[in-house]
DNA sequence: TATTTTTCTTAAACTAGTTTATTTTTTCTG
DNA sequence: CAGAAAAAATAAACTAGTTTAAGAAAAATA
């Protein structure tokens, strides 16, 4: 498994983007705008495509297209979610849409790729727990 | 001038894009995941690509490529700002980025791309002018 | 220009989320 | 399996952002 996160100004890290197997990721932006880190969260194997070769796959065929709508279309969502939910909504919706990152991932990488701090992430699960009694 | 806008589930409307003179803009998601919609801030002359015409550009130019490629950066950059700033963090940024947006468009649009409430942006508004003296 | 409508500001009480510190639980390592 | 290290929980004091409501300013319209 691995995520690409992003190191704001005061040095928090944020997760953009988990990957699991066989799933592509990457960063499409130039180094200059944001770093943007990849890390293996657990043991991988990993392949990588250089830049001339991509170019490659985006010039002559649609597969590139078809990954970047797709990874466009997540994103979009994601940034809607974020703006307009709660953190609680949002976890609600990854427990929803993606149960299997909750079980994988340690809880301080889920709240990372909320946004929120671990400590607020631990509130949120003993409200939920507290609820299900 | 343009903009997209999704309606979340308690009729709050959020601001994703605007797009200004000369500028393509559109969604790319299909109406099932969630509601886009696109409306004219100003009158404005727009042209529309038919969903065929759009696979055709897709498959066969890079035009396409380079316009999402270019989009998801855009996109990926905002939410990175969002998960890791403040409101007012945002709201300078955006005045640096793109201060065009912030002479055309009212206030109440603004807040709503930065993810606030209209009254919250006008508190930061108040407390930057003070500090201006 | 007077009037109506829309946008913006201000204030006060509230909720969501942060920070720091301490303790408990879980996981890793010898 | 004991001890160390890492992750998670809890608490308390704090800050960022919301909500509601009322008034002021600006813009649109007659």
């Amino acid at each position: 498994m691995l995520r690409i996160y992003v190191i704001d100004t005061s040095g928090k890290e944020f997760n953009i983007l988990f990957a699991r197997e066989n799933q592509w990721i990457g960063d499409l932006s130039t180094p200059a705008v944001t770093s943007f880190y990849l890390d293996a969260i657990e043991k991988s194997i990993v392949y990588s495509v250089s830049n001339e070769n991509l170019n490659l796959l985006t010039n002559n065929f649609s597969t590139f297209v078809r990954y970047i709508k797709k990874s466009y279309i997540f994103l979009q969502r994601r940034l809607v979610s974020i703006l307009s939910n709660t953190a609680e909504q949002n976890y609600e919706e990854l427990v929803r849409l993606h149960p299997e990152l909750i079980q994988r991932l340690p809880q301080y990488h889920i709240s990372s790729y909320l946004g929120v701090t671990p400590v607020f992430l631990s509130k949120i699960l003993s409200k939920r727990a507290r609820k299900k009694d």
